[in-house]
DNA sequence: TTGCAAAACGGACCCACGGTCCATATCTTG
DNA sequence: CAAGATATGGACCGTGGGTCCGTTTTGCAA
């Protein structure tokens, strides 16, 4: 899994100095916007050619980083044990699945900012990392009995956590986490909760 | 409220020669990232100076031009008739007030987009427009008696109506208007609907 | 071990863009 | 009309992403 089939060795070797670099430097505290990839090169003690032969651009080395710090969840979620993994009523995993982006989000606060920044050009919603977590949530809010339009529902859900209002939540105005957590849950449940009628009252 | 009191005349003849470049240059279809300072300053046949001089950073140009386009709603929010309109029962009022938001981002695209990628710096959420918005929308929420958290919940609510997320589905997506408008009318639904048991874990 | 081509290196270099500066042109007032 | 105040505009600068290419390393094979 951590291989590439590079066939040289110092390539490979490289590629993780300045993958675990990069880690070290997005996880001291600082707006991504400080680190360049001169700094990134830099600290892995190799040169920016180096850098962006095996990254590709800026937006690459996220996209690296960002799916590596992701795995553990994504097994989690893919055989690991309920609430996350697969076999757990829909409503309950609908809510673990958000509560895991969101804690995710709270702990790699600075990089998934710099992630969704970098989206100028390429909206973050081409990222084929968000089309996986939608394309789950959607899947299994669409076993939930009596939901309707789950593909925005996802959209809508994912939104709610998103880096930059995350970061501002809990940066800006301070809020803990668990605080947070539950306010999301509790969102969550309000929009999974079985309404009175399904599709009733929103008539236009 | 259109005057600035600046003492001469050629200086605010500038600053609407180049506020109507720019808007005529984020009308036209394309990325707002390939709109540069330089451009706006051409196509207002000013100096980049006068420019800079009259909005300070390209934040501020952007800003300027979002107020603009955002008056008519704000006016029809402040003082308007129903839905939108003070008066207007709470739950109404939200929907109103959030079909309003996504109508406006359909229009504006580019410009709402430049304007929340712009926040490289300072996140979208510190703009003071988007306080206004959620400002406004927590009051009423706050209205609708059993529902809690409403802070949050105006967050995410808007969160739901983000440019980019907006841009994607329009324009990626091709999800026509009326669609959208129909799915997040039932989203707000869903999140204001009367709860069988506000806060309880509503689970098998 | 040695020879050699392919692959990777690295940092000088390029360029686009936001933002600044200041000599000059234009107002405004008395 | 003079003179001070204010605005102008485009040359100029710093920064940072991305490229290029002469040099070094590696892998392979003789």
């Amino acid at each position: 899994m951590s291989e590439r089939q590079s066939s040289r060795k110092d390539a490979i070797r490289n590629r993780e100095a300045v993958l675990a670099a990069a880690d070290a430097l997005f996880s001291r505290r600082a707006s991504p916007e400080d680190i360049t990839m001169a700094d990134v090169a830099a600290a892995a003690g190799v040169g920016k050619g180096t850098l962006f032969r095996a990254f590709g651009d800026r937006a690459g080395l996220l996209r690296a980083l960002y799916e590596a710090r992701l795995e553990p969840i994504r097994e989690a979620i893919e055989a690991g044990p309920p609430p996350l993994g697969p076999g757990t009523p829909p409503q309950d995993r609908v809510r673990a699945l958000l509560d895991a982006v969101l804690c995710f989000k709270l702990d790699n606060g600075p990089l998934a900012l710099a992630l969704e920044d970098s989206g100028s050009d390429s909206s973050p919603y081409r990222a084929d990392h968000y089309e996986r977590w939608h394309g789950l949530l959607r899947a299994v809010l669409e076993q939930i009995p009596g939901l309707t339009d789950s593909d925005f529902t996802a959209h809508a859900l994912l939104a709610a956590t998103r880096a930059d209002l995350v970061e501002h939540l809990a940066g800006e105005r301070g809020i803990p986490r668990e605080r947070m957590r539950e306010q999301l849950a509790g969102f969550v449940a309000k929009v999974l909760a079985p309404g009175p009628r399904p599709g009733g009252t929103a008539e236009e």
